[in-house]
Order: structure tokens, then sequence, then C-alpha cells
DNA sequence: CTGCGGTGATACCGACCAGGTATGACAGCG
DNA sequence: CGCTGTCATACCTGGTCGGTATCACCGCAG
């Protein structure tokens, strides 16, 4: 019936994220008695088993599973409303855009342009960031607009209008056999087993097994390519940054790549508003 | 710094709706003081005024009114993830379909046909709803998935799969002369005086001014064109619940509407990815 | 079998704060 | 100039949050 309480959340998402209610309570800087206590009072309030206190350690139940990523999200919902809020306030009329560091280059340039060039533009402030981090930036409210790319990146809950759809590229080392062909397909990637293609981070931060090198950065990248270690599978707008000592072939058959301005679904600001409306025209 | 509490932002939402501390107070069943002071208090641990105190009455600021849009997010979250853990806690393995109450008939028994063929087939409760009431029931987790329509419905923050899109049609009473024809457009319609343009609710449930009625339900809408009091336009699955006494046209120049399956972005349950497998699958 | 270490739960206590009542300050208005 | 209605302030009370001390229980080593 009374709603859930942040202070409620936050101990159960410790508790269950440590499934230990010492060090959970040590996590959050109170004792674990009084931690007991509030998860108990939230399984009464809620009428639900939400963790399995077997004798060594705790488990989660599937309704606590359930509870555990709806609290994630109403946390960082909340943080990111405390922060906008005080944005909003302090009065700097800012845009802060979160992108992949070094992708979208050309993308990116126009499309900050064409926005400094609108009558009342606010300013932009670019935010570069890692892999997936954009997402958490826009739901923790570090970031009011990303560019993010379908199908990489994780759009669940966001907004998104399409910029631009492009074909995927093989960058390899320039003096591979492979750099000298037009055309290439996924097939032909893996028929070379002296260059295994490079493993991108999932969503969870893991990689899947597999032969070759798990990439953190794009200047990594760029290096073990360069050192003909391994090849790689980007959007075509990726070449703006490749040194000499790559090149880049189309993959005939790779899924196209499409760049999307990304945005959480509450804030309509105008601000956010008018540059998805310039973005929109392309 | 420390995280907003749900209690806080109920009462600010309270008093930023009423605009008005003493009502607010009794609608939350408190006394006025005490909210006086949680407000102050949300105020200052924000360092942030969301209100502007003028005699007489209660203004938003900027900053408040962008708190207001994220407050009620976060407690519409928080009573979904209530709801929900306590339905994944009851065992009750059933799925909860909202759609709009006569909408979509075909559709709907095409999508129910081919879920209930699946091999592991939970069972999905259809639960109709008026207007626009799908969104809010999937945000507030009285609903699992939903079929809504764009550009009709407000899908910001909901993922979607498209399932149909099709023509728009124009809804007259049979013995109407435009029902005559084989197809219409907007200007035809428009160019008819005696028979004004139905008016449906906006989302925040107003509705723009003009000369036709004000729709509220489709059986209202029905007996309306019935009478040869309005003309409707409606998506041409609309034909279904048709009487004898309408009759639908083709409108050429009105905007597609596609039908999609939307469900609230953090619930990757098993139970919906299948049917939105299912449902792709059209 | 019996201590020992480690789990979470319970008992109890103090301090804080949410909530109530009474009242104040201030503006509009008859 | 009161009267009314606004929100803010002052003060009191009770619930509850958090802390310390302890219990109940289990696995394990000697």
């Amino acid at each position: 019936m009374d709603p859930l309480e942040t202070r409620e959340l936050r101990y159960f998402v410790a508790v269950a994220e440590e499934l230990h209610f010492s060090r959970a309570a040590e996590r959050l800087g109170i004792a674990q008695p009084p931690l007991s206590r509030a998860i108990q009072q939230l399984e009464r309030r809620l009428g639900v088993t939400l963790l399995e206190r077997d004798r060594r350690g705790v488990t989660l139940t599937s309704a606590g599973q359930l509870l555990l990523g709806e609290a994630r999200a109403i946390l960082d919902a909340a943080a990111a409303a405390a922060r906008r809020t005080r944005r909003a306030a302090s009065g700097t009329k800012r845009l802060i855009l979160a992108t992949k560091a070094g992708a979208n280059h050309e993308l990116l340039r126009k499309l900050l342009d064409a926005h400094a060039a609108e009558p009342d533009a606010t300013e932009i402030e670019v935010l570069l960031c890692g892999m997936g981090d954009q997402a958490r930036m826009l739901r923790d409210g570090r970031a009011d607009v990303a560019l993010m790319q379908r199908p990489f990146d994780a759009l669940a809950g966001l907004d998104t209008e399409d910029l631009l759809t492009e074909q995927q590229v093989a960058i390899l080392p320039a003096g591979h056999p492979l750099a000298a062909r037009t055309s290439l397909t996924m097939a032909d990637l893996a028929a070379v087993p002296d260059l295994p293609v490079a493993r991108w981070p999932r969503h969870d931060g893991s990689y899947e097994p597999g032969p070759g090198p798990e990439i953190h950065d794009q200047a990594q990248l760029a290096q073990l390519i360069a050192l003909g270690r391994t090849v790689a599978v980007l959007c075509a707008s990726s070449r703006s940054w490749l040194w000499d000592a790559h090149t880049a072939v189309p993959l005939a058959d790779a899924p196209h790549v499409t760049t999307v301005l990304a945005w959480p679904p509450h804030s309509r600001s105008r601000d956010v508003a008018g540059l998805v409306r310039t973005a929109a025209r392309l």
C-alpha cells in the first residue's frame, strides 16, 4: 500500500548485490542489525520474501531479482532527478551531450555546427565517455543527450531519433593481404586465423570467449590493428580516426549500424527538443 | 548528496499539482505545517528553490517544473516495482496485456492465438482500458505489455515492436454524400461544415478547441456518427466494430498508423520476451 | 563432543525527526 | 479596521532509525 522509500531500496540493493548482510551494512555505512530490520520491514510491507536466508549467505528469490532491477532503475532515476534539478536551477543553460570517444567525428561536427547556427542556440558541452557509458550517463542525469549506435548500445528506455545509417567496414593492418580487396564478407575475416577479430565488452562489462584481444578503448584497438595483431569491425564513419597503418574495407554482409540521438524519456526540456529538431533535419 | 526520498517527492508533487499547501496537505492526509517544513527541507537539501511563494498561492520555478516531471516518473516506477514484485511472488504466471477497448480486434486475436500455440504459453489476461491509459498501466505496473498506436499514443520511455501499419479511414454516417466516394482527403472532410471532425482527448486529458464533439469512448463516438453528428478519422482496422449505419472511406493523405506492442524497458522478464518474439513473427 | 568463528536475528536504548496543535506574519478586501 | 486566507514558525509527542550487546544456529577443527 504505502509506497517504497528510496532508503529501503538502497538497502535492499546493497544486500542483493553483496548477498551478505554484514558486508552490505558496511558498504552502507550502518550497522548490521538495523539493516536486517529494514529488510524485514520491507518484506513485511510488500508481503513478499525477497531473500532466502540459507545458513551461510543469502540468495535472491525470483521476486527479489525482479525488485533488484526495478530498484536500480528507480535509484538511478532519483539521482538523475536531483542532478537535473540542481543543474536547471544553477542557471547554466548548457546541454551535456555524451558520446563514445572517437566515434562519429563527422556527424558530431555537423550536428554541433547546425545547432550553433540556430537562433537561440544553448551551449553544448561534449562529454566523452567509454564504451557503453552513455546510457548510464543519461539515466543518472550526468548527460542530457547522447550519440549512440544501434544495435550496439542498449537503448531500452530511451527516446531516440535516427540520424545516420551506414555500412560496417573491416579495419585491417595496411600490409595484410585482405587489405588489397575492395570488399569482404564476415566469412572472409573468420577464415584468417592469424588475424582474430577484436572482442568488445558486452553491456555488463564481460567479454565473450574467443581468440581475439579484449578491447577497452579505441586507442588500444588502433595500436593492436597497426601492429597486425587483430582486425576490427566498425561502422564506416570510424575511418575518420584511422592511422596510415590502417586500411578500411567494406563488409558486404555485416548488419548496418544506425547512429541515433538518444535522450531520457522524461526530459522533454525545450533545449533537448530543439536539438532533436535540429538533428532530425540532419 | 543524500538521495531524494519518495515521501518528499510525493509531497512535492502534491504541492506542485495543487499549487496550494493546505489543499495539498489535505490530499496527503497530513496537516499543513509539516508539509511546509518538508518542502523547505527538500529545497534546502537540493539547494534549489522549487516554488515561488507569492502571497496568494504558489507558482513553480523552472527547476520545480522539471522536478515535477521526474518525480511523477519516479513515483510511478516505485508503485510499479511494488506491484510487479507482489505479482511475481504471488506465483500466478500471468501476463497482463492492456489495449484500447475495441481497437485492433483482428490483430489482438491473431496475437493471442499465436501465443497460445507456443509450447510453454503463459496465460494472458487482457485488460481493456480507456483512451491513453495503456502507458500509465505499463508505467505503474498494472500491465506487462500493451497494444498501442503510433503516432497517437505517447510511447516515450517504452520499448516497442512494430506489428502492423495501416491506412486511416474516415468513418461517416452511411447516408452522407461523402460516404459514396471510394477515397477522400483530409481537405474533403474539412470542407463539410455540417459534419465536424470528432475531437479526441490529448495526452493530458484536455481537448483542443474546435467545432466537433469531445469524444470519451468508442461507444459514444459510434453513436454520434450513426446519428450523423460527426465524422471520425481512425485506422483501417476499426472497421471491425462498425455499425450498419457507418461507412468507412479510405483517406488518401492521412498519416499511416502503426500498431505496436509496447512494454516497460526494465521488465525483461522471460514471459514478455517470449510474447515479443511471437509478435515479431506477426 | 566441544569450543571457535561466522552467519543473521533479537533486545534494548537513545536521539532524531515526522507529524500534530497553536500561533504568527502578511496581504487582500469588504 | 477587522476578517479571511495564505504560508511560516514554535513547540510538543511518538514512532522509528541507528547503535551496542547478545542470542540462536551452523560448520568445522581438534
